[in-house]
DNA sequence: GATATATTTGGCATAATATGCCATAACGAG
DNA sequence: CTCGTTATGGCATATTATGCCAAATATATC
């Protein structure tokens, strides 16, 4: 991964629906290695995908919740129980597995409270071996950065 | 927002950069009022934009952080301040503002953690009226949605 | 420093795709 | 039922992607 290649990465951050011809101007080549290096890309999956951002709160899902989660033991089963049971719930758009002293951090997102309630008690309860559920709502979004940096 | 836009957002939001030919085909819509339909979306501010999905390790950056910050003052000022000082601190991906016991919840992305310990000096103790800084490493993803529910 | 090898690049022809326009069809209000 | 509005599909044109080949650049070896 050169130079060239990282330039590539922040325009389609930035812009993952830009034309090849457009980007390869930007990036200073002509269309055709520009077009095989973001192949590469894909291929090594460096790029993982495309997606297209949406709005949440026209989409009507205005409320994002931050969720840490602690297990009430430690053992590779229960890990992979909890893990495997967050993977059909809709609502959880991340979870990543932490150090310290929660084990899970989620970010959910829903319509309201009514539906974070609703949420908590038929998907959150359900999950064995959680020992603690510690909730913080989100007001409002501050930054969203789409490019990684540097 | 009927159906049919819906869908559309589902499949723009697995892949960004379908293209129109293959998202009508799926949405049951010949190419141009699917184009438009895309394009309305897109006025309205539902669809806020494009992006590349770029793994962060291979990028090089597989440490990911989140931090709990409070402000020692609830003034809008303070609250201004801190807005905007965080906005060009490119390793801070997202920032919410929060409800309950912590101020923002901030997502920073690093290379490893003496960078995250050169972040803190260098990026947020410079910030002012911040009463405290509560940091959770994250060791990796354990899921990781593109598409909002429903 | 010269030569051989591998890698990357740019150009071009072809195939696929997007775009704008218009007539037709579906829908809703009165 | 009828008018006015909105959404749809088809088509011609412009733009874009793709695959292939020769030229240029970079890398390794002696």
């Amino acid at each position: 991964m050169d130079a060239k290649d990282l330039q590539i990465l922040r325009e389609l951050q930035n812009d993952g629906r830009l034309s090849n011809a457009e980007l390869a101007e930007r990036v200073a080549l002509s269309p055709s290695p520009c077009l095989r290096r973001v192949r590469l890309l894909e291929e090594r999956g460096v790029i993982e995908g495309y997606t297209a951002i949406v709005n949440q709160k026209a989409y009507g899902l205005p409320v994002t919740v931050f969720i840490q989660i602690r297990l009430d033991h430690h053992s590779t089963e229960a890990a992979q129980i909890f893990e495997h049971a967050i993977q059909t719930i809709d609502e959880i758009m991340d979870c990543h597995l932490m150090t310290g002293e929660t084990d899970y951090m989620l970010r959910v997102v829903v319509s309201s409270l009514e539906e974070y309630e609703q949420f908590v008690r038929n998907r959150l309860h359900p999950i064995p071996n959680v020992a603690s559920i510690n909730t913080s709502f989100a007001y409002g979004v501050v930054k969203k950065n789409r490019a990684l940096p540097r």
